[in-house]
DNA sequence: ACCTGAACACCGTTCAAGT
DNA sequence: ACCTGAACACCGTTCAAGT
C-alpha cells in the first residue's frame, strides 16, 4: 500500500534544493531583503517555480533557518537540564542574540514574525519558544525573573535590539541591560555570585 | 540692502505648505511608509515638486516632526531644571516613548535615523539629544544610572521597542524593563521611594 | 526659478501556455 | 504535475520641456 503523501516529481525536488541553496547564498550576501526575483534568476529557474515552492518570503526564510531554530531548541533543553535556572536563562538569551548575526536584516524579520502566530517563521519557532518558556518559568519559580515577564515578548524585544549598536563583540551591548531589567533583586544578587 | 537669503517665489511657498499638510494627513492614516507618489498626487502637484522640496523621505519626516522634536527638547530642559535627576530621567523617557505613538512606523524610522548622523532626522533631533544627555549625565553623577549607558543609544533602544507589544496603555510595557536595567542598585532603590 | 509629468528602473505577483 | 516567462501593477527617481 502506497504512502498517503505522494512523492513529488524528481525535477521538483531538484529545483527545491537548488532554490534553497541559491537563497542561502543571497541571504548571506544581500541580507533578508534579497530580491525574490534574483533568487529565481540566479538559480536559473522561473519566478513561478520559486513561488510554487515558497509562497511567501517567510516560507523561504523559515526553510533556510529550520536547522538553526532546531539547534536553539535543543540548546534550551540542554541548558534547562544541566544548568542552574539563572545561568540557563542568561546563556540561552546570549545564544538567541548571536543567532541572527550572520544574516543582515534577520532581526527585523524575526521581530515582526515572532508576534504573528500565522507566519511560517513563528510556526518554525514554536519548539524553541516552548523550550525557552520552560527556562523562564523555572527562573520565575525561583523568584529570579520578574513574574510579569513573558518569554515570547522577551525574545521579540531581544530580536529588536538595533543592529547598528552592535559592536565587534559577539554579544549585543544592550542585551545585558534588558536581562538585568528583567531580573528581581534576588536575581541580580544571584547573577553576581 | 537685501537679505542674503533670497525670498522664494510665492507659488513655491504655497506648494511647500500644501505638501507638508498633505504629507501629515498621509502620515497619520498610512504611516511612515506612505507612498511618496501619493503625497504629490493628493496635493495635486507633480512628483518633481515634492522631490524639489524634500530630497529624501527623511527630509519630509523631519519637517513634519520638527515641532514635536522641539517640544521634547523643551520638556527635557524643564525636567532637568525642576525635578530630581532620577525623576527627570524616567519621566522624559516616558515622554519620548509616547511621542511616536500617533504615527505608525515612526519608531522604525527613528531607530534607523538616530544612528545615522547625516540624516535630516538626526540633525533635527540634536537639541533634544543634547538636553537628554544632560539629564543622563546628572543621573550618572549621582550614581543612579550606570556609567556605561550612552544616552543616544538608549534613545535608539527605546525607539526600537516593538510596536505590536504595545497594549492600550500609553506607555510601552517594556520601557520599564529597559529603564530598570539601566539603573544602578542605588537607582533602583531610589526609584521605589 | 519653479513646476510638470513622461520615461525609466526595479521588483513583486499572477497566470495562460507549454512540457 | 510542474515549469516558464510574459504581463501587469506599483512605486521610486530623474530630467527634458514648459511657464
Amino acid at each position: 500500500m502506497p504512502t498517503a503523501e505522494k512523492r513529488p516529481r524528481a525535477d521538483a525536488v531538484r529545483n527545491f534544493e537548488r532554490l534553497l541553496e541559491t537563497a542561502r547564498e543571497q541571504f548571506e550576501t544581500r541580507g533578508a531583503e534579497m530580491a525574490f526575483e534574483d533568487v529565481a534568476r540566479v538559480a536559473g529557474l522561473g519566478k513561478g517555480t520559486l513561488y510554487r515552492h515558497f509562497p511567501t518570503r517567510d516560507h523561504l526564510l523559515a526553510a533556510l533557518l529550520a536547522s538553526t531554530f532546531e539547534d536553539l531548541a535543543v540548546e534550551a533543553d540542554r541548558l534547562l537540564a544541566t544548568r542552574a535556572p539563572l545561568e540557563a536563562y542568561v546563556e540561552w538569551l546570549g545564544a538567541f542574540d548571536r543567532m541572527p548575526a550572520p544574516y543582515r536584516g534577520l532581526r527585523a524579520v524575526l521581530m515582526e514574525s515572532l508576534g504573528d502566530d500565522a507566519s511560517a517563521i513563528a510556526i518554525a519557532c514554536e519548539p524553541l519558544k516552548r523550550s525557552f518558556a520552560a527556562i523562564v518559568a523555572g527562573a520565575q519559580r525561583d523568584g529570579l525573573v520578574h513574574v510579569h515577564i513573558d518569554s515570547d515578548e522577551l525574545m521579540t524585544v531581544v530580536a529588536a535590539l538595533p543592529d547598528h549598536l552592535r559592536g565587534t563583540e559577539p554579544q549585543h551591548p544592550w542585551l545585558d541591560v534588558v536581562i538585568d531589567g528583567s531580573l528581581t533583586d534576588a536575581g541580580r544578587q544571584a547573577r553576581r555570585t
